[in-house]
DNA sequence: CACCGATGTGTACGGTTGTACACTTCTTTT
DNA sequence: AAAAGAAGTGTACAACCGTACACATCGGTG
């Protein structure tokens, strides 16, 4: 067997993917994750530093939101519910988004991730891009994509993580459909009530541990 | 000192609240439980049977659903809303709701407890209760509260969870409005798309271990 | 007062975790 | 071919986990 140092980074990132993805930040071991990649633990340490940067590698996102978002309105809903549902159906399910998911409730590492992404790199384009198509103010677009975010993160939460109700027994095809319109009801531009920032800040929650 | 077991019960099964609702049920520990409830660990064995008891009994969610749908539909996300952030604004964020949450990714447990309640507890009063007022079908109700349950577990991700971007700086009677909006924008009764039970199953995630 | 069960403690055990250290083995370069 | 360094392994350690067992101690009851 050929020495390959970058090939078996690769290998056990794809197996920390994986073990994240199912068990998130706690639940997962180095010892586990080296086992399935066929490799001694500490090679973890050694190759990403130890168990926090392996998850900061395994958790790089690839995800075009502004491409989605770009099109007509009237089917807005479709194209991201189609997105959504092609994403998080793929059979691996080794998706840095459900490592987050998973374990954001537990570690501020993956809180602290989940959090930039929904708000940099998801929201961000769909607000960028409302004002333009429905005439709302920068403020209630901001709204309006925070709304949407929420019911895509609580819909992939109640389907993939719950895994109860009728959104867990609805087939891809009947979820898409379902989130396609629910996102278009959010996303109506009459009548928009914007998330004004808090004049006083409001009472902190303690950081999560972890 | 008086040895009182029900009021020791008592003071171990707040403790455990706070510390399943700042952790998580992976993070939470016995050990540290039982300090701040100045008592030995053991005492948790002997009370709750183990850590799995002790999360049973601190996730008791004591929540009267029913009452707040009932009232008039022009109304009725106001009422949700409402009750939604009265009780996640709760200065003491020991709630059982939110152990749940923060656990749901990383604990069998969790995921079940969290299930069972929104499908029973909660999302159960609402569905009945469309059809009656909006006339509806009943599984075009539980489409609708589906997605009302989702919107919800998102956005209380994002504000006390995540903590970040317009949901989080936002004050609670912002919120609150905002909430209301969106939730009765999910519940408006035209063209309402249901989510049909899949005919086959779709490819089943393995379950989360912990 | 004497007793005895309820209440709580101390100690210890087996297991698991993340990772540091010293070592071997292979590949590449000189 | 020989040296050198990269690549990977084995072992071990200190910390922590949940909990089982044997023991101390208090309070109500005979």
């Amino acid at each position: 067997m050929n020495r390959d140092a970058a090939a078996t980074r690769q290998r056990i990132l794809n197996e920390a993917k994986a073990h994240f993805a199912r068990h998130g930040f706690d639940g997962a071991t180095v010892r586990k994750i080296a086992a399935s990649a066929g490799v001694a633990p500490n090679l973890i340490t050694r190759y990403f530093g130890g168990k926090a940067g392996l998850f900061r590698a395994a958790t790089a996102v690839d995800l075009d939101v502004a491409g989605v978002v770009s099109g007509p309105f009237s089917s807005l809903g479709d194209r991201i519910a189609a997105k959504v549902v092609e994403r998080w159906e793929a059979a691996d399910s080794e998706d840095p988004l459900l490592m987050m998911l998973r374990s954001a409730g537990t570690s501020d590492v993956a809180a602290a991730a989940l959090g930039d992404f929904m708000l940099q790199r998801a929201a961000a384009p769909l607000s960028d891009y409302l004002p333009a198509v429905t005439g709302c103010t920068p403020v209630e677009a901001q709204a309006q994509a925070a709304a949407v975010g929420s019911i895509i993160m609580g819909a992939v939460t109640t389907r993939y993580v719950l895994r109860t109700g009728p959104l867990a027994a609805a087939s891809r095809a009947a979820v898409a459909r379902w989130l396609a319109d629910q996102i278009q009801r959010l996303l109506d531009p009459s009548g928009v009530v914007s998330l004004a920032a808090a004049e006083g800040s409001r009472a902190d929650l303690p950081p999560v541990g972890g």
